[in-house]
Formats: C-alpha cells, structure tokens, sequence
DNA sequence: GTGGTCTAGACCACG
DNA sequence: GTGGTCTAGACCACC
C-alpha cells in the first residue's frame, strides 16, 4: 500500500488519497476482491487525520470501486480495475490537455511547447527529485 | 488588453489576473514603462471587485513586475519582459514536468503516455472548448 | 504573544503585526514547530479586522517563516528562527545607516550626530513614553 | 539648489523637498533673503509634478520658512536659519530615538544594537552607496 | 485622478 | 474548528 501524501500540494489529502488507490487498483497492485487498510491502520500509517482518510473512503465507495463487507472493512469491487484504467488515463489525458490549452493562451510560440516537452521527456523516465 | 477571467476555475481570480498580465508583458502585448489599467478601470472592466485586483497588483509590485508611480499608476519595470518570459517558461516546463512524473508514478505505461500526448496534440492547434 | 498595534503608527497594521511575529520567533518568545494563533483568534485579541490578520499571515507565508496545516493553522518552519534574526539585525542596521546617510546629507555636523546619540542612549535603558 | 528625489522612498515626494530646502537653509546652502526657485522652475529640474513643488512651497510658507514677495516669488524669512537649524535637530533626534526604542521593544540585545552601531559608524563617513 | 489600508460580512473547502 | 477568497464600501494620502 505505497501511498505517498504531500502536504503541500494544493490537491486535497482526500484526494490524493483516494486517487492513488485507485491508480493502484488500475495498475493492478492491489487486486479485485482484495481487503483495503481500515481507517484507523491507514491513518495511522500516513499520519493523518482519521476523517480524512474515511472521506477517501467514502469517495471510492460513491463510485463503486471498493464495497463495504459488513464488520470486515471495504474490498476492491468486480471490475473496478478496468474503471480505474478508464479514469486514470481520463485524468491524464485533461492534464495534458489543460497544460496545451494554457500554453496556447499564454502565447506561447509552438516551438517553444515542444521544447519544453522534449527538454523534459528527456530527463524524466523516472520522476524527478525536485 | 486582453483578460479572461474562469470563475470556475481553482485557480483565484488574483492569480489569473497577475499571470495574465505577467504573460502579455512576456508576450508584448504591454511594453515596458507602459502603464498597467487602473485598480478602478480594470475591476470595472472585469467585473469584479476592485480590492481583487488591487491584490493581484501587489503581487506584481511584490515581484517587481510593475512600479508604484505615486499618484499616477502602476508601470511596466526595465527588465519585466525577459523576467515574466523566464517565469512563463518555468510554469509551463513544471506543469508538464508534474504532469509526466504524475503519471509515471501512477504507473501509466510509457506507451500510454505517447498515446494521450499524440491524440491530444493532434486535437488542440486551438484551445479546446471544454 | 505581546504584540501591540499603534493604529497612528504610519506603519500599516498587518505589517507591524507580522514584523512583531517574526521578531517574537527571533527573540525565541514563539518556537518552531509551534502553531501561532488562529485568524479569529488574534483578530479578537488585538480588536481588528481578521482580513488584516488574514493579511498578516499571509505575507509570513510568503517569506516561508510559518507554513499553513491544512484544516489546523499555521506552524512555525524549520529554520525560521536563524532567519528572523537575520532579518531583525538586518532591518535595525537599515535603520540606523538610513538615520546617519540622513543626517550626513542633511549637512548635520559630526558633533551634533554624537551628541545626539549620547544624550538619547543615555535617556532610553526601556522605551520612552511618546 | 541640490535636491535629490527618491521616488522609491516612503517620504511623500512633497515632504522630501520641504524638508531638504529647511535642512538647505540650516546648513547655510540658501541664505536669509534670497529666492528659491519658482514653482514652474523647480518642478522641471526635479523632473516632478508642479503641484507637488507648489505642496512644499506651501507648507514652508505655513512654517514662515519662506515669505512671498509679491510677483518676485519667495525669499528665505528672517530667522529661519535658526528654526530650521531646530528642525534639524529635532528630527534626527527623533530619528535615533525611534530606532533605539523599536530595537528595545523588538527584544534585541543592547550588545547587538551596540554591534550595530559601531558598524555602521566605521562605515560611513560619507552616506554609504546601497 | 491614483494606489493603499481597513472594516464587515459571506462563502468555501479542508480536517 | 482552520485558512482562503471574494465582495462591498469607507477613508486616506499623494499627484
């Protein structure tokens, strides 16, 4: 269960939460049917609030993709992979698209996007340490 | 000057307009010693309130973008044009640099990553209309 | 936390505030790590507008001398302490070189500069009363 | 007539140029009797708005620093050297005792503000270049 | 006319 | 509970 919180992101801790298990489930390391952490172990594992983490929790069961098992915690629901796969790539596809969009009202000259793009492919093929 | 304003948007209306009046300068679209519009003038413009704009101009004044004329306005600073094209170019090399480590730690395969770059590209020659 | 607000000072108030924090951290009256008051909290204390609290904070922010937990206040940083020093010493150094930069280009006799400051120090061991 | 103006300053451009005429005065660079410049004059040597030279002109009329004669302009009254000398006097004292009591109450230690003072006075027998 | 400060009060998201 | 943003409107000094 590697789930990394920054603090400092503007993305809400819920959030990146609930988001990073879902990637995970798209990615395939956590399997259908397969039991998540209860609140109170994944709070206390990435030192946050319990709220917060029950509020991620309360997300994914919203969307389908974990279901409560009565007095057992919450499971990874049928088909929640392929959803996650679907959403992962979705919210790519609108960042990279928010970024162009942004580039092009900014006036930014063409060449300069896709030096920016080849400057950076270059260097990331595994995340930065900024 | 030309100023589009996303009420939806996360981003606050003080940092849309500090960014865009630091991206027209970038662009040259605003020389410098040119006069920014008046907090009145441009709130009005806008629509929204003058103390909203006041504070996106302290922030300009904050990074020395633009000079204090006392009882006359704010001007464009020697210098703000090559300082506003490195900030630009420093925003949209982040934003693409968070956008590929993102993905890269979601695990989204590097052929998937090719795929949303090339569908979106081919798409967008103009902002999208989402 | 002893601050006092002149509102005749020229000095806006979310500016003395704020110097009086970062002089408080200097001065070892607030520690790292420790969370300063909450908005509403100070705003009751001193009787102002908690905008200007707001405002306050905001800029200690900006200079990164405390950081916002989320949903839980503001906490002193890391190393702020080492830096408030150097910035008081640095805004008492100004003081004092624009006091005799001041007094030298006003034509003001060496003598009299001496006598000035020896007739002041020998009258000011705690504030004076003006 | 050396005056500088700081448009950067916090001193009103009006107050800057009272103030270096009175201080002018004291150092005996303008005599009792003789005319400062005009109005129209002075405002294009200094490069500032007329009614701005006109608010100083004023304000050492108020002071009986300077008489107007009658379509010649203004002269430097009798016994104004000595006020202004006064003047003089009183605002640097005041200067040093602002610093001396914001240093106090800002808890820095009378050994620091003692470095400080030696300092800055091994350092400037003319007005520093910063 | 200009920017700058301050107040008052509303609304929001986060924990 | 916390900070953050935005609106509305007043007041000030400066040019």
């Amino acid at each position: 269960m590697l789930i990394a919180i920054d603090t400092g992101s503007t993305q809400p801790i819920f959030d990146q939460v609930s988001q990073q298990i879902k990637f995970a489930i798209a990615a395939g390391a956590i399997r259908v049917n397969e039991m998540i952490p209860s609140v109170r172990e994944l709070s206390r594992q990435l030192a946050i609030n319990p709220n917060t983490v029950a509020r991620a929790y309360r997300l994914l069961q919203d969307e389908g993709v974990v279901v409560s098992r009565r007095g057992m915690g919450l499971a990874v629901s049928e088909g929640a992979r392929e959803r996650c796969r679907i959403e992962r790539r979705a919210v790519f596809e609108q960042m990279f698209r928010d970024f162009l969009d942004h580039a092009f009202r900014s006036r930014l000259a063409p060449e300069e996007i896709d030096a920016i793009i080849q400057k950076v492919r270059s260097r990331v093929s595994r995340p930065s340490e900024d």
